[in-house]
DNA sequence: CGGCATCCTCTTTGATACTG
DNA sequence: CAGTATCAAAGAGGATGCCG
């Protein structure tokens, strides 16, 4: 393991999870919960395979993941976060924070997306008041969605479409996140391409 | 610029600050303010100096850092955070917060160490009360010292001595931090080679 | 197909030396 | 002091192969 040998806590914090991919690993396990080698590998487009078996194998080393069999019917692998890899929310939250200016200028040409990365943005920007009733809002770009659950002052987020949900966002990647950011109107939002599907108001009252 | 290509705001923050070593040339300036390139280096143990040279200039190209030269007196090159880059420290917090768990080891042979890098843990484990008398706390290893600086309700970290600090705490770093972080009572920390100079009271009406 | 390991190339890093 | 130049070593990226 390289080390930047200082004693301090930023750099013995780097020296975990400062290697490239590291922290958007410790995304997609936040994100999608419990995944297979598969579903990381869908969640992080461009990942050299060999990149990926190594950061794994290192976090599970440091103790920030854990590899388990799945029992007979699935018969995989399941990667997880350990209590301690869970602990980087916080670090992801900021960074999200940080990076939130970067992102009006919409995807690049070039740029990958997966519906799922909204999920940060989401329980960022979002959030339930404790008396309210739940609510489930799907946000989706092309198949892929994303459900954000909303249920008594928590935010959740889960990959994939729900059963019924009490709103449907559909449009660009750059749309859907000036809608639930709230710096684009929804009317505007609306004008540019993103369709509303449900009561607009679900998504005002998470504001 | 090597880009994850991932229309996703933590990929695009990595994107910007994910190289090694460009955060921790954050902490430098956070902790020591507008400095030249010498004082970062010093900071910066282990640090090549192409790669020093190499990160300001990425970092002030994105708008992070800007570099002027300094009036005649000083005639050098003073390096600073924009208002853009300082944004990152809560990006720093969480990763010492996160990171705190991985020190209680103590430094290892090879670890360097420099006494403002415990500017930090200081304002995240010390809160001036805001009626409270300001007061200087001075931390010191070795012939280096930091200069912890709270007054109404705000800690500023100070690199250097003062000339009437309230509290001097002299020892090895990992008591230093202990002491700070009241995970080490101020008795066994003496006990154990810590030398305390002034009034106890003073850390313990800021923890 | 899922979960890697290997091989190869290219880029980045690190150590050291040198310069205006 | 504030870097640039050079070069070897380590890491990243891409392609492909292997095995249950």
């Amino acid at each position: 393991m390289r080390t930047y040998g200082q004693y301090c806590a930023i750099a013995r914090t780097l020296d975990v999870v400062g290697d490239r991919w590291t922290l958007l690993i410790v995304r997609e396990l936040l994100l999608q919960g419990p995944c297979r080698y598969t579903d990381l590998r869908n969640g992080l487009p461009r990942i050299a395979t060999n990149l990926l078996a190594d950061r794994l194998r290192e976090l599970e080393q440091a103790g920030l993941v854990e590899s388990r069999a799945a029992p007979p019917p699935v018969a995989t692998t399941l990667f997880s976060l350990t209590d301690r890899g869970r602990a980087l929310q916080p670090v992801l939250r900021e960074l999200v924070t940080w990076g939130a200016e970067l992102m009006p200028s919409g995807p690049s040409e070039e740029d990958s997306f997966r519906s799922h990365w909204l999920g940060f943005p989401a329980s960022l920007y979002l959030r339930a008041a404790p008396d309210q009733a739940p609510v489930a809002l799907e946000l989706r770009t092309g198949e892929e969605s994303v459900t954000i659950l909303a249920a008594d002052g928590s935010v959740r987020v889960q990959p994939g479409a729900t059963p019924e949900p009490d709103l449907v966002l559909s449009g660009a990647p750059q749309l859907l996140l000036g809608a639930i950011s709230g710096l684009l109107p929804l009317e505007d939002a609306r004008a540019l391409g993103l369709v509303i599907d449900g009561d607009p108001g679900v998504l005002v009252r998470l504001q």
